[in-house]
Parts: structure tokens; C-alpha cells; sequence
RNA sequence: GCCGAGGUGGCGGAAUUGGCAGACGCGCAUGGUUGAGGGCCAUGUGGGCAUUACGCCCGUGGGGGUUCAAGUCCCCCCUUCGGCACCA
């Protein structure tokens, strides 16, 4: 081919050209008084922490893809922007820095809003909300008030999580596998007055409207629901001898009979009273070492349970066994009454811990799977026992240490009785399983009570002299090798043991045994959550401070919303400091009776401002109200929300929550915020450690990957790209080489945006190839290209030209389906490139149909224009089109072309693959047609030889299937 | 331990409803262009046996099953990642 003279792929110069036009022409200016075919598409907004990597990056793109799709699609796009700027970060930065807060948030924005500039990515920036403006946080502070007088918002005495290192409490959301989810230090426990949201009022509207939120990401949903954590139970009331109560919650109280002790956790506020003096000084000490060890320590499951007798004792309510009562610390204050009945024989820790502690253990459930086991020690019974047994029709086996019978579940006692008839005097034996007995010549002795227990151990003993240790009967089962893995289950089964409940089968029991309880007004069915109040009070200076004023005449006092905002102090910001810290700030005066008060020197939780703000961008400049009800009502659920998935529980949890509270104040019409949530995956990279100095720079590793101070041989695991990690790849470092538009298709094409990925330099350069192939391609057509026609008529194509038109049209629907229903940008970046392949081929024939090269470039170019919007204006000028993409619309779909004349059909013998054959569209659309076709193809005919078909399916426009013999 | 999502060439991934596995890209190989390098272009590229032609066999973590047909459905197991985790 003549080589053709095409300026190359100057897109430094065609980025610049186009950065600020789509936000001059006000493409994505949207006015929230419209109604009429709106779409609200919403990312969460950013913490502006310094500057945006490739991974921010890939949330964002999308975002613009969407929303230049949905905007050629002629939609009213609202795609708003905003900062997430109270917070820690910004406090401890300002410190390292000894700036303001205020001043090192707003030059992050600044830089952030050029970042995404430089993307391509545009927003209506007249809706720019930062939550650490007075203007926004005034209205936090109206929606804390709108709780508080719903009684949502309430201040409690509490032990909560402080973080000595950040200086603050916590929420229990934001203690992360033990430690501060800000730097990792692990809490301390510390008795303050707190606010707290009444999130657990909400618990079951939470759980259960998950189910209606059918465009969330099932393990989101799944996420919410184990961090709810519902159970269903019932509440049981203990008498104490001494005559007092305790409560515990159980949600077996089917295995009541088989409780024999009851534990308390450390803090419960009983362990005081119970205590007997005796014990007094053994209980101070364990629980003084349970509340200084750290929950990672307290919270392991391997860790050995630990415990301590307080000397009293409780009356187990249906059989009036006298249990004793402990403590430990695997029982949790905050979960339930902080007290538990144990059942040991069908609770692990229980089971742990009695063991431990020598306490009886009394099976009250049969197993699920009707499994016995005897075992009969070798010296119990005479040499012909194992020929007695299997006789006698039981399955018998004989170990180095003694028989093992396993009797079928109605054989147990045939089994039992045959045992205790052939044992020596002096002998005894054990079954276990489905029923638990210790087999004596003169009695059979089930443990299904503490004084039986009681008894089997006395007569163990009694049999075998001194060298008897054994507290308990389980004890002296667990050393019978025998029975390893029969001694303990949890199976919800049959009652046994259990009065006249005995018999009683399954989740049946639970609810007899419930209905019972509450009859006798021993206990009533209940619900416990581990979802706890939302503890919002933190003690730093960077966030919205909580309206509320004390009054030593009228007491609590909400601050009146005309007085709104309470503003934050403008102080010259030194240090770690609270709004405490900061002299004549809390000095006010009531605004009840006008005498003098003390505002509270809180902040709200950060979490508060984003609980909130999807409705804030609706009416980001209203000064009267926080958001107008019908302009809300409208453009909220939110269509469609993008984020990551750490923010699964936190963040989605309390939105939902706010949405719903407002609902119920009557400020909204809908009970969900977000219609879709997409979580995106995160983007890694390489990172370089060096077991000695930590993480390196890529720049700093020497020579085969070597540290440049040690000289030891560096690690390079990948990770999501983080600062502290030294991967992080800089976007103006990548559109500095080969521009925005390669690194939107790259970060598009990389893979499925839900799953994590790995960024890759020769990833990149493919993408930036591609791009330049698409510049080289237009430009090289631009002159050949019919003038603007009404398309290319098929009837005048041939063979190729057909292929081509049907491919232009396919690879429209294709990207359409694919960014609208299918959030799967990989493949319409694939579709587009095929498209490319193939017009390049056709165009390479001088004989090539200029209408049909018309339509394909120009629909090459609309479909790229979403993804890699410079590239595309410019494009879109040089091939003769006035405006932009964007005015241009979305191209329409021929349906004609989408079909075929010929379809080519493979066909399959024995279910291997073994011709193909072309038939008419008709032909392959009808299945007796097809399958015809198939026999009567001459390829077919050659391969099947002399045979004789059993079977034939013929599936039309998909394949013939033979089955010959 | 419980819950969830994964496992497909050398790599990222595709296969949307049970119907031609490996689209698209990266990398690699060979050739071309070039003074050279890079870049670009062309061709090839799952493994094996063949290469006389077309071909034939194997192949989607492992094992079993259903089906004319399984990456896709069912059962069991292994494994990676994420969440929760002494929650009674």
C-alpha cells in the first residue's frame, strides 16, 4: 500500500485541546428541577488525602464512562462531586505540618480537582459539597437534631473503645481485627458520657430490607447481614440461691436440662454481689487481668479458656439442679445479658472450659446421626466376647485395647444389656454417642444428672484405685481413644433427659420449650443482635461539633436551629487538641432560660457527614433546608452507586439507617438510598520490602532486586496500591507518557471492574498502541469517507462489505449492553478493538464502499467517545462533524444488520465436534430444516461412513448433535 | 469455625440461556521495514501425536455423576482471596 503521510498521535497536544471544553459547553450541567428521563449516578466521594492514584482512578473512569454513555443516550445526568474532608488524616497531617487543617484539606482539593481534569473527568462543579464547610455541617448538625427528637440520638454513660494513639473513641465498626481502623493501635476501655445513634432500633428494617435491594452485590448484602447478626432465642431468668436473678440469652433453650453452670463475663455488674468472701480476692484478680488484657488477646478462639469460681450458686429453672456460677472472660459483656448458661455437652467453649475446670458435662440432645458407640476394655470381658457380640448380630471390632461395638440407634440397649452380662466383676464399661451410660455388673448408669455424674465417678474410682484422676464421667470418656469425635456435637436433635420434653424433636423443642418458659414466667422468646447503638462522639478538633448545650438549670438542651451552625472555633490549630481543649469555646448561655452553660466540646463521627450527603447534591445551595422533599423524592434512591467494598458495612449501613430515619420524620418518600451499589475491585501493584528496611521505592531497589541499604534480597508481594506501601503508580506520571485516554482504556480493559487487579507497564503500552492504531486508521480514511450520508445500503455490498456493516452494528449493541446492563467494560474495550481489526482489513481493499466506511468510523468513534473522550472529539472533527460526540448521540442499532444470510453450524457426532456447515439463515432458524441439512451435507456423509444414527438434535442457529452407532 | 467470591494457555482475561473453550490484549517466536536499536507491519502461538492430507488424542483445580452435549448443572474434595469470628 502507498504509504500515507499521517502527523502521528499528538495527544498532549489533543488532551489539552479538549480538557476544559466539555465543562465550558456545560454538557454535564443538570438542573434537579427536571424530571423527565434523569438518572443519578453517584461515586463515593473521595477523602482528600493528598492526591488520587490509578486504583482512585479506576472509580472514577467508570463513573465518566457511565456518564458520557447515559448523557449521549440523551439522559439528565446528575453525576455530582464532593469531599469527605472532616477526619483524623487531615488533623495528624496538620500537625506533621503545622498548618490548619482547613488549609491542608482545601489544597488537596484543589490538586484532586485538577487530577480529575486531567482524567477527563467532569463534574458539575456547581454542586461541589465539602463536608467541613459550615454551610454543609450545619445541616449535619440539623439531621442529629432531627434524631434527637425522635429519640435516635441519646447520650449514654458507657465503656467504649479509646484509642490512645489517635485520641479518641471509636465506634465498634471501627475496630478492626483488634486495633483502631486508623492506625492500628489497639483500643482501651474507658468509661465516658457518649452520643450514640439508636441504630439497633432500626436492626430488623436493616436485615430485613436487604432483601429488596436486588442490584446490590450479594456478599454486600451477606456482610450486612452477618454484621446485624440476628438471633433468634429466648431470654431465661436463673434464681440465684441467695435469691437474686439472672438473666441469661441463649438460642438453645431446648438444652436447658443440660445446663450445669452459668458464666458472666468479667464486667457484668452481678460479679460483685455474687461473690462469696471467700473468693473475693481470686475474682478481683481475674478480673483485673481480663480488663487490661487487649481484645486480640481476649478474642482469639485458641487461646485456653480461663475462668473463676465467685462462689455462689444459681437454680437451674426446669429440674432445680444447683449449678454453680463463674466468670470468664469468653463471655462477652456487650453480647446478650453478659451472662450465659452453659451447656456444656453441645457447646464448644462450654465443653472447653468444663473439662478444663472438671464441671459436669450432661448430654440432653441425641445426635443427628443416631451414632452409638460402646466400648469394652480388653480385661472387662472374657476372650469370646467378640464372637458373643457379632452372634448376637452387633458390629464388633477388636482394638489393642479393647472392643468397640457399634450397635445400630434401636440396638443400643440389646447392646448394652449383652454387655453388662459378660463383664467380670469388678469391670466396667461405656457407651456414648446417641445415649451416654457407664455399664456396671449391678447397674446401668446413664449421667443425666449432676449426682449421677457424681456417682460414675465414685464407682470409677472405687474400681480402679489410686491411679483414678478423673473429675467427671466425660472426663474419663475423653481418655478412651475409642471415642474421639463422639463425645461432643451441637446438632439441633431429639431431647433427652429433659422431663417430659424428652422425645420432643428438632426446632420443635425450641419452641415448646420457649412457649413453656413463658408460661411459667421463667423466660420469654427474644431477639439479640450483635449490631450495637452507633457511638457518634469523637474528641477531636476536625469535625462537626454536636449542637447540644448543658444547662445546670434545664439540663440537656438542643442548640435551636435557627443558632445553626454551631461553627468551629477558627483557632490557630497546635497539636493534638479537642474542641475541650480550646479556652471559652464551650462557655455559652442557655438557650432555654438565658442562664449561663456549657456546650458539649464534641465532634460527630465522620461517618455522620457521608451518612448523608447523596441528598445534599439535589440542592447542594440551598441556605433554608437541607434538601427540598420533592426534588429528593425524585431523583433519590440513587440509580446507581459506585464505590469500594471496604465500605460494605460501615459507611452503606449507616446511609441506610439516616435514609430510613428520615423517612420516618417524614422528610423522604423512600426507606432505601441506593437503588444499585456496584463495589469495584481494587487496583495492586508490586511492592518492594526489604525484611530489614521496610518498603522501598521501585526506584530505590538495586540491582536484582536487592535493598540499596542492606544489600539482603527484597520481597515483592502485591498489594492494593497504598502510600505506605510504596506502589502506588502517580496518574500525571502516565498521562504525562501516554496520555488520559490510554490510561482510561487500559484501566476499563484490564479486567472485570469488580475483581482486583494488577496494573501492568505492558498493559498500558498495548492500550496506548491501540489508540495509536485507531488515530493512524481515522486519519488515514478521513479523506476517502462518503460525505455524511444516511448510511451505507447493504444491497450494494459484497461479501465483506456485509461482514463489516453486520460487525459495526453488533459492536454498537454490544458496547451498549455491555456498559448498560453488564457494567462489563472489558469486553466492549474488546468488541471496539474488533471492530477496529475488521475495518482496518476491509479498508485495506482500494475498492472499499466510502458510505459504508462513513457509517463504520463514525461509529467506531461515537462508541470510543464514552471511554476515551479526547481521542474521540478530536477524531469526530477531523472526519468533517461539527459539535461533539456528546451532541451527536448514541448511534443507532440497524436490527437488519444484526443477522446473517448464512449461519455456519457446527455439527457434532457422539458429541464430538466433526464437520461445520453453512446453511441459510432460514434453514439454521428451523431445526428440521437443519437437521436435514446436516445429513444431507456431503461433508457430514464423509465423516459418519457407514453408520447407523440412533439419534439426532438439531438446535436451531446453534448446532446439529448425531448419535450413530 | 461460619459466611461470601474465585481457581480457564507463559500472563490479564472471554465464553451473557447447557450448544464450536481460549475472543480481545500482553508476552513470546519467525519474517519484513531500518545503518543499528526502538517503533511499526505480517504470520504463528493450549498440550501432545503427526504433518501426506485433512487430521487424531488430551485439555477449564481434583474425583465422581446427569446429558446427544458440561468451564457452565448435581455430589464430594483440594486450594486462593475477602468478611465475621469465644455473638451463647
Amino acid at each position: 500500500m502507498a504509504a500515507h503521510v499521517t502527523e502521528p498521535y499528538d495527544f498532549k497536544a489533543i488532551e489539552a485541546r479538549w480538557r476544559d471544553h466539555w465543562t465550558e459547553k456545560g454538557y454535564f450541567r443538570v438542573d434537579t428541577k427536571a424530571r423527565d428521563n434523569t438518572f443519578y449516578y453517584l461515586n463515593m466521594f473521595p477523602y482528600p488525602s493528598g492526591y488520587l492514584h490509578v486504583g482512585h482512578g479506576r472509580n472514577y473512569i467508570i463513573g465518566d464512562v457511565l456518564m458520557r454513555f447515559y448523557r449521549m443516550r440523551g439522559y439528565n445526568i446528575l453525576n455530582p462531586m464532593g469531599w469527605d474532608a472532616f477526619g483524623l488524616p487531615a488533623e495528624n497531617a496538620a500537625i506533621d505540618r503545622g498548618i490548619h487543617p482547613r488549609e491542608w484539606t482545601v489544597k488537596n482539593i484543589a490538586y484532586a480537582k485538577d487530577q480529575f481534569r486531567a482524567w477527563g473527568i467532569v463534574y458539575d462543579w456547581d454542586r461541589e459539597i465539602a463536608t467541613c464547610e459550615p454551610d454543609y455541617y450545619r445541616w449535619t448538625q440539623w439531621l442529629f437534631l432531627e434524631l434527637y427528637k425522635k429519640g435516635l440520638a441519646y447520650r449514654k454513660r458507657a465503656t467504649v473503645n479509646y484509642c490512645p494513639q489517635c485520641k479518641t473513641v471509636l465506634a465498634n465498626e471501627q475496630v478492626v481485627g483488634g486495633g483502631c481502623d486508623r492506625c492500628g493501635t489497639a483500643p482501651e476501655p474507658k468509661t465516658l458520657e457518649q452520643w450514640f445513634f439508636k441504630i439497633t432500633e432500626y436492626a430488623d428494617r436493616l436485615l430485613d430490607d436487604l432483601a429488596t435491594l436486588e442490584s446490590w452485590p450479594e456478599s454486600v448484602k451477606k456482610m450486612q447481614e452477618n454484621w446485624i447478626g440476628r438471633s433468634e432465642g429466648a431470654h431465661v431468668t436463673f434464681k440465684t440461691e441467695k435469691g437474686g436473678e439472672l438473666a441469661v440469652f441463649t438460642t438453645r433453650p431446648d438444652t436447658l436440662w443440660g445446663a450445669t453452670f452459668m458464666v458472666l463475663a468479667p464486667e457484668h455488674p452481678l460479679v460483685d454481689s455474687l461473690t462469696t468472701p471467700e473468693h473475693k480476692s481470686e475474682i478481683a484478680a481475674y478480673r483485673d487481668r481480663a480488663l487490661r488484657a487487649s481484645d486480640i488477646d481476649r478474642l482469639s478462639t485458641e487461646r485456653e479458656k480461663t475462668g473463676v469460681f465467685t462462689g455462689s450458686y444459681a437454680i437451674n429453672p426446669v429440674n432445680n439442679e444447683r449449678i454453680p456460677i463463674w466468670i470468664a472472660d469468653y463471655v462477652l459483656v456487650t453480647y446478650g445479658t453478659g451472662a450465659i448458661m452453659a451447656v456444656p455437652a453441645h457447646d464448644e467453649r462450654d465443653f472447653a472450659f468444663a473439662l478444663g475446670y472438671g464441671l459436669p458435662i450432661l448430654p440432653v440432645i441425641e445426635r443427628a446421626d443416631r451414632r452409638a458407640r460402646a466400648f469394652i476394655p480388653l480385661s472387662a470381658v472374657g476372650a469370646d466376647f467378640e464372637k458373643l457380640a457379632s452372634d448376637d448380630g452387633l458390629p464388633v471390632v477388636k482394638r489393642e485395647d479393647g472392643y468397640v461395638l457399634d450397635p445400630a440407634w434401636d440396638d443400643v440397649n440389646r447392646a448394652v444389656r449383652l454387655v453388662q452380662g459378660e463383664l467380670k466383676s469388678g469391670a466396667w464399661a461405656s457407651v456414648v454417642g446417641t445415649r451416654f451410660a457407664f455399664i456396671f455388673q449391678d447397674a446401668i448408669i446413664a449421667h443425666d444428672s449432676i449426682a449421677a455424674d457424681r456417682e460414675i465417678v465414685a464407682r470409677c474410682a472405687l474400681l480402679t484405685g489410686a491411679s483414678f484422676h478423673a473429675r467427671t464421667a466425660m472426663e474419663i470418656l475423653t481418655h478412651i481413644p475409642a471415642y474421639e469425635g463422639l463425645l461432643f456435637h451441637a446438632d439441633v436433635g431429639t431431647m433427652q433427659h429433659s422431663g417430659r420434653f424428652s422425645g420432643t424433636r428438632g426446632h420443635q423443642a425450641k419452641e415448646a420449650v420457649t412457649a413453656w418458659l413463658e408460661k411459667a414466667g421463667k423466660g420469654k422468646k427474644s431477639i439479640t443482635y450483635r449490631l450495637h447503638d452507633w457511638l457518634i462522639s469523637r474528641q477531636r478538633y476536625w469535625g462537626a461539633p454536636i449542637p447540644i448545650i448543658y444547662c445546670g438549670k434545664c439540663g440537656e438542651v438542643p442548640v435551636p436551629e435557627k443558632d445553626l451552625p454551631v461553627q468551629l472555633p477558627d483557632v490557630a490549630f497546635i497539636g493534638k487538641m479537642g474542641l475541650a481543649d480550646i479556652p471559652g469555646y464551650a462557655d455559652t448561655t442557655c438557650p432555654n432560660c438565658g442562664g449561663p452553660a456549657r456546650r458539649d466540646t464534641d465532634t460527630m463521627d465522620t461517618f455522620v457527614d457521608s451518612s448523608w450527603y447523596y441528598l445534599r447534591f439535589i440542592n447542594p445551595n440551598d441556605t433554608r433546608q437541607a434538601f427540598v422533599r420533592d426534588d429528593v423524592d425524585h431523583w433519590l434512591p440513587v440509580n446507581q452507586y459506585v464505590g469500594g467494598v471496604e465500605h460494605a458495612i460501615l459507611h452503606l449501613l449507616y446511609s441506610r439507617f439516616v435514609t430510613k430515619a428520615l423517612y420516618d420524620l417524614g422528610h423522604v418518600g423512600f426507606q432505601e438510598p441506593f437503588a444499585r451499589l456496584f463495589t469495584q475491585g481494587m487496583v495492586c501493584h508490586t511492592a518492594y520490602k526489604c525484611p530489614e528496611h521496610g518498603w522501598l521505592y521501585p526506584k530505590d531497589v538495586a540491582e536484582g532486586n536487592r535493598c540499596p541499604t542492606c544489600g539482603k534480597a527484597v520481597e515483592t508481594p502485591y498489594f492494593s496500591m497504598s502510600k505506605s506501601k510504596k506502589n502506588v503508580v502517580d496518574p500525571s506520571e502516565i498521562i504525562d507518557r501516554v496520555g488520559a485516554d490510554a490510561e482510561r482504556l487500559y484501566t476499563l480493559f484490564m479486567g472485570p471492574p469488580d475483581r482486583d487487579i494488577e496494573w501492568s507497564e505492558e498493559g498500558i503500552r498495548g492500550s496506548f498502541r491501540f489508540l495509536n492504531r485507531v488515530w493512524t486508521l481515522v486519519s488515514d480514511l478521513a479523506p476517502r469517507l462518503a460525505p455524511r450520508t444516511a448510511g451505507a445500503d447493504p444491497a450494494a455490498l459484497d461479501a465483506d462489505g456485509l461482514a463489516l456493516w453486520r460487525r459495526v452494528h453488533r459492536t454498537v449493541r454490544k458496547v451498549s449492553e455491555d456498559i448498560q446492563d453488564r457494567f462489563s467494560f472489558n469486553t466492549a474495550v474488546s468488541a471496539i478493538m474488533e471492530l477496529a481489526n475488521d475495518l482496518a482489513k476491509y479498508a485495506e481493499r482500494p475498492d472499499a464502499d466510502p458510505d459504508l466506511l462513513r457509517e463504520a468510523v463514525d461509529r467506531l468513534v461515537l462508541v470510543l467517545a464514552p471511554i476515551c473522550p479526547f481521542l474521540a472529539e478530536e477524531l469526530w472533527r477531523k472526519v468533517g462533524h461539527e459539535g461533539s460526540p456528546l451532541e451527536a448521540g448514541w448511534p443507532r442499532v440497524i436490527e437488519e444488520a444484526l443477522g446473517a444470510d448464512t449461519v455456519e453450524i457446527p455439527v457434532q457426532v457422539n458429541g464430538k465436534l466433526r464437520a461445520r456447515i453453512t446453511v441459510s439463515a432460514e434453514i439454521a432458524a428451523d431445526a428440521k430444516a437443519l437437521e436435514k441439512a446436516a445429513l444431507e451435507s456431503a461433508d457430514v456423509k464423509a465423516k459418519l461412513g457407514d453408520v447407523t444414527i440412533v439419534k439426532a438434535i438439531a438446535v436451531p442457529n446453534k448446532m446439529v448433535s448425531l448419535v450413530v452407532k
